[in-house]
DNA sequence: AGATGATGCGAGCGAAAACTCGTATTTAAG
DNA sequence: CTTAAATACGAGTTTTCGCTCGCATCATCT
């Protein structure tokens, strides 16, 4: 029995696990693989990442990169998962401090997030457009869990968190609309407009909702 | 010369067109393609949407089915023409009438295309995730271009957008924003929350933007 | 009816690409 | 140094899928 017997597009079924590296040349091989995939991502998009085209860039063997991924979309998995712990490090570390008051910590939240995505934002959108069926939203989720709890903290004390009913529905709203704001002025900005001034805006957009109807009907 | 020349994912670029249907019969038939690519990227996803899996669901011979289409991406882009004609035209039906205030006009657009989003839902979502990179987005500059008229005929009058320093902007930022918000409400939306409830929430987010700082600084 | 064009059919060709497996090389352990 | 495990290699096998092309059928016109 040569061959194989999936051969195209898998999309989903989580197949075969591979071995992870354990020598710091494996490392290192995993590494360079997912450097590769990247740069045919960005440069040639979904569609044209083919499993011997990420080989080739990287310079290692077809064989090679079997040994640690199972297939084409382990490989935007993977790449995901490492861009997302780089992106959520970023902004981890941009936060640190003491919390000010709601309209600054939204105001840092937002400035970090964008930076974030200023990252590699050539890489954030191929992989936002193309490989947005790949699942595993872990990210998602855990974002909107620090912001679930950061509303919370600002919401019972005594500050300004009081036209909104529901805190769940608060995080919703603010998570949707930051998130679409800053994706948008990063990876797909109006031309000609300061990107500044689309970071104050959106520090402006949250705010005003979350504050809305405090004093004006 | 048997064969083809182009066998696998040309994601781009725009090769060969078809005749066009000019009998009854091949424009039936040509729907029932559009409706099978819609059921099959329904229930399977982008990646498996072939064109003799799309072909047999419809009923009809490849054949037949590559005299109208030149390829598998023709399938889709066709299809998302006429999702978003069908949207299209539910919103504009939605919002006729004169024009009143400023909020009214706009809780009666989100109203209207939270309702065009609800059309097709699943389509939608497909559509949005696994099709994004097929370009063609008439649909958001069309889109935006209503929007910016809009909010230019409320920002001269006697209304109410004031905070808002560019037009440009306000419309990067409410179109984002909302278009998020719906999607999100509507595709994915948080479990055990009341649609309409998110609906209000969203009138309430572009409301509070465009007015904010009116009062309270 | 006959003629002409539009439409419909589907077996099969060709090529891309996923993936395996036997072998060679490197590293670590004893 | 010997041995074994980990790592690396890449030519070749297999399968899927896009797409063509020659032929059959249907519609329309004169």
């Amino acid at each position: 029995m040569v061959g194989n017997s999936r051969p195209d597009r898998p999309a989903s079924p989580r197949p075969a696990p591979r071995k992870r590296p354990r020598q710091a040349r494996s490392r290192a091989l995993v590494d360079a693989i997912l450097d590769a995939t990247a740069r045919v991502l960005v440069r040639d998009g979904y569609a044209a990442l083919t499993t011997n085209a990420v080989a080739t860039m990287a310079g290692v063997s077809i064989g090679s990169l079997y040994q640690y991924f199972p297939n084409r979309d382990a490989l935007v998995l993977a790449l995901r998962e490492r861009h997302s712990r780089q992106m959520h490090a970023l902004i981890v570390a941009q936060m640190a401090g003491e919390e000010p008051g709601l309209a600054i910590m939204i105001a840092r939240t937002i400035r970090a997030a964008m930076q974030a995505h200023r990252l590699e934002p050539a890489l954030h959108k191929v992989l936002a457009t193309e490989a947005a069926h790949l699942e595993t939203h872990h990210e998602k989720d855990e974002t909107e869990g620090l912001l679930h709890a950061l509303l919370e903290r600002y919401a019972l004390g005594a500050h300004a968190v009081v036209t909104v009913p529901d805190l769940r529905v608060a995080t919703f709203v603010v998570g949707r609309m930051a998130h679409a704001l800053i994706h948008a002025a990063v990876i797909d900005p109006p031309p000609g407009v300061d990107p500044d001034l689309l970071e104050g805006e959106t520090v402006r957009a949250v705010m005003a909702y979350l504050t809305a109807g405090r004093d004006a009907a």
